[in-house]
RNA sequence: AGGCCGAUGGUGUAAUGGUAACACUACUGUUUUUGGUACAGUCAUUUGGGGUUCGAAUCCCUAUCGGCCUGCCA
C-alpha cells in the first residue's frame, strides 16, 4: 500500500519515467548512474541548481550513484577558483557526490581513441585555416564542402597528430577532425573538430598538453568511462546526441544514453553565464556572489535557504518545454521556508518617537516574545521595554479612516509582544512636523486582550534607550523588465535596475546581536534579513541584506 | 530557408483514449498580538483547422507560433 500524501510529493517527470522503464527492462542490470558535469568557468546559478537536483535526486531515488565531473577541456576560461566554488555550492545545496572526476583525467584515453579513429580512417588532420573551415562548413541550407586534406593518407594524419601532441606547431595551425559527412543536415556531423592546438597552461594538467580535445569529443566519452547510464543535459545538446552516439558506436564503448530537458529561465533576471559575467565585468554588481545575482552563492548571501531552492526546483519540474518561470515562484518558496524557520526580531526603519506618559522614567522591563510563533519549541527572547519607544512613522496618522488599523490620534493599537497603547497627543516642532507622540499604556493588556473593547491593529516597536543601530541593504530585482533579454532593440543591461541595492540604517532590538552570520531573521511586519559577515567587517556596522519582503496584504 | 525539438489558464507543472488536476500570482472572504501565516472561494472547454473513435489535451494530417543549430566555446 502506498501513502497518497507522500506520493503526490514525489516528482514524476518524463525523465524519471524513462529511467523507471529502463530499470524495469533490466538495462545495465538496473543500475542508475548520473553525473553533474559543469565547466569550471564561472559560478553556478539557479539553472544549475535544477540540473543538480535532478541528477542527485534521481540517483538517490533509484539507489544509484551521482558523480561530480568537471568538463575542463578549455584552459583558456577555466580556473581552480571555480572548481572550488562549485564544490562549495553543491554541498551547500545539500548534495554530496560519489566520485569527483575531471575530464582532464581522461586526456590520455581520449588521445588514444583519437588515434584509433584516425587508424580506422574516421578522422584526419586538417590544415585549413579557421576561415576556410568556417567557409567550407556550409550553412543551414547549403551543404559543406570536403576539406582538401580530408582524404590524406592515414599515416600522414597519424604523424601530424603526434607532432601536434609533441608541440611542434603553433596554435591554430591544424586540427583533428572526424570524417563523417560534410553534407549532413545536422551541422554537428559535418566533420566536427576533435582536437585543437592550444599551447596553454591548464589548471590541473599543467603544461603536459599543447593540444586539447573539444567538448564534443570529451563529454560523451567521459560519461562512458564513468559508466554513466543516464546522461541528463539541457536542450541545446539535442543536436549533439547523434555525434555522441557515433563516437560510442565507432569506439565500441559503454553506451551512456543522453536525455535532454529544458533549462530554467526566470523573469526579472538573466541566467546565462555569459550575461551574468557581463554584469560582473561591467561593475553593475559586486561580483558573482552579489546577493542580487541568481547564482547559488548570491542567493546564499541573500539568505535564501538551500531548502527553498530545492523546493523551487521541484515545483518548476522537468520538461522539454522552453519556459520562463515567474520569479514569484522562487520568492514564494523562500518565504515558505523562512516563515517556518526564521527567528523573529523587531526593527524600526523610519523612527517616530513615542513617550508613555504613565510609565516610570527609569523603569526598563524585559518583556518576552516568541522566537518563532510557528514553532513554539524555539522558545522566547527578551525584549526591553521602557518609557520612550520608537515606532514606524507610517504606522501613525493624525487622521485616518476605518480601513487604517494602526495608530491614530485618540486611537488604540497593540504593540507587538507588549501592551496596548492609546495616542493622546501629538507634539510638533515649529515647522509643523511631528516629533513625538504622547501615549497612554494600558498595563492590563500584556499577554491578554481587554474584554470591553477590540483593538485590531498591531505594530512593531523598539525601546529607544536600548536600540542597536544597524545597516540594512534593501535589495530588489536585477531588472526593471520582466524579460530583459527579449527586446530586440535594447541590450539587456539597459534594463538593469540601478535602484536594486540601497543601504539604509535601522534601529533594532538588542537581540539581533545573537544572530549568527549568514542567519536569516524576520523583522516582524517588514521582511526577512540575512546577517552578512563580510559587509560587517567592511562597514564596521551590524549589517543585514534584505532577503525578501513579507508579502503585502491590502491596506498597507 | 534546411534539420531537430516543442505547444495545456497571467506563470510553472499534472492528466498517457473515459470528460481538465495541483502550485504560484491576482482578487474575495474567515481567523489572527505580524495588514504575515493558516483556511475558504473566484479566474482555462488544452494554439487554429481537419481526421480516426462511442469517446481525444492525449493518436494521425495540416497550418501557425516558439526554441536550438553555421566557435579551433561548453
Amino acid at each position: 500500500m502506498s501513502d497518497n500524501s507522500d506520493n503526490s510529493d514525489k516528482p514524476d517527470d518524463f525523465i524519471r519515467k524513462i529511467i523507471r522503464a529502463n530499470v524495469a527492462e533490466g538495462l545495465h542490470e538496473g543500475r542508475v548512474h548520473t553525473r553533474f558535469p559543469p565547466e569550471p568557468n564561472g559560478y553556478l546559478q539557479i539553472g544549475h541548481a535544477k540540473a543538480i537536483c535532478l541528477n542527485f535526486e534521481v540517483a538517490q531515488e533509484f539507489g544509484g550513484l551521482c558523480n561530480l565531473r568537471f568538463d575542463d577541456t578549455n584552459p583558456e576560461k577555466e580556473s581552480e577558483e571555480f572548481v572550488q566554488a562549485i564544490q562549495d555550492d553543491i554541498r551547500w545545496l545539500g548534495f554530496e557526490w560519489d566520485k569527483l572526476c575531471f575530464s582532464s583525467d581522461y586526456f590520455e584515453q581520449l588521445f588514444e581513441w583519437a588515434h584509433r579513429l584516425i587508424e580506422q580512417g574516421m578522422a584526419y588532420v586538417d590544415e585549413q585555416d579557421p576561415d576556410a573551415i568556417k567557409e567550407n562548413r556550409g550553412s543551414l541550407t547549403e551543404p559543406g564542402k570536403d576539406s582538401p586534406f580530408r582524404n590524406r593518407p592515414t599515416e600522414e594524419s597519424i604523424e601530424l597528430f603526434n607532432k601536434m601532441r609533441s608541440g611542434d606547431f603553433q596554435d591554430g595551425a591544424m586540427v583533428l577532425r572526424a570524417k563523417i559527412d560534410m553534407t549532413h543536415p545536422n551541422m554537428n556531423m559535418r566533420d566536427p573538430i576533435l582536437y585543437r592546438i592550444k599551447r596553454m597552461h591548464h589548471h590541473r594538467v599543467g603544461d603536459a598538453w599543447p593540444i586539447y580535445p573539444s567538448y564534443d569529443f570529451t563529454h560523451g566519452q567521459s560519461d562512458s568511462i564513468e559508466g554513466i547510464t543516464h546522461s541528463l543535459c539541457s536542450l541545446e545538446f539535442e543536436d549533439h546526441r547523434p555525434l555522441y552516439d557515433w563516437f560510442i558506436e565507432k569506439l565500441g564503448i559503454f553506451p551512456s544514453k543522453q536525455t535532454e530537458f529544458s533549462r530554467l529561465n526566470m523573469t526579472y533576471t538573466v541566467v546565462s553565464k555569459r550575461k551574468l559575467r557581463e554584469l560582473v565585468d561591467n561593475g553593475l554588481v559586486d561580483g558573482w556572489e552579489d546577493p542580487r545575482m541568481p547564482t547559488i552563492a548570491g542567493m546564499r548571501n541573500r539568505g535564501y535557504p538551500a531548502l527553498a531552492i530545492r523546493n523551487f526546483c521541484k515545483t518548476v519540474g522537468i520538461t522539454k518545454v522552453p519556459s520562463i518561470s515567474d520569479i514569484a515562484l522562487l520568492e514564494h518558496s523562500v518565504r515558505d521556508v523562512l516563515n517556518r524557520v526564521a527567528p523573529r526580531r523587531m526593527a524600526i526603519f523610519d523612527p517616530l518617537e513615542i513617550e508613555l506618559t504613565n510609565w516610570e522614567q527609569a523603569e526598563v522591563r524585559d518583556l518576552e516574545g516568541a522566537i518563532n510563533p510557528e514553532d513554539a519549541e524555539k522558545g522566547l527572547r527578551k525584549i526591553p521595554f521602557g518609557k520612550t519607544l520608537l515606532i514606524e512613522q507610517n504606522d501613525f496618522r493624525e487622521e485616518a479612516n476605518r480601513k487604517f488599523f494602526r495608530l491614530k490620534l485618540g486611537g488604540e493599537v497593540r504593540l507587538r509582544n507588549a501592551y496596548i497603547i492609546r495616542c493622546d497627543s501629538v507634539v510638533k516642532n515649529p515647522s509643523g512636523n511631528i516629533v513625538k507622540l504622547l501615549c497612554h499604556v494600558d498595563l492590563d493588556t500584556l499577554g491578554k486582550n481587554p474584554e470591553d473593547r477590540k483593538v485590531k491593529g498591531v505594530i512593531h516597536w523598539v525601546n529607544k534607550a536600548t536600540a542597536v543601530e544597524a545597516t540594512a541593504r534593501q535589495l530588489g530585482r536585477l531588472f526593471t523588465e520582466e524579460k530583459p533579454e527579449s527586446n530586440p532593440d535594447k541590450h539587456f543591461t539597459e534594463f538593469f535596475d540601478t535602484d536594486s541595492s540601497k543601504e539604509t540604517t535601522m534601529l533594532c532590538e538588542p537581540s539581533i546581536l545573537d544572530l549568527d552570520y549568514g542567519e536569516t531573521c524576520q523583522f516582524e511586519r517588514i521582511g526577512y534579513y540575512c546577517r552578512d559577515a563580510i559587509k560587517e567587517a567592511d562597514t564596521r556596522s551590524i549589517y543585514f541584506n534584505q532577503t525578501i519582503s513579507l508579502k503585502e496584504g491590502s491596506g498597507k
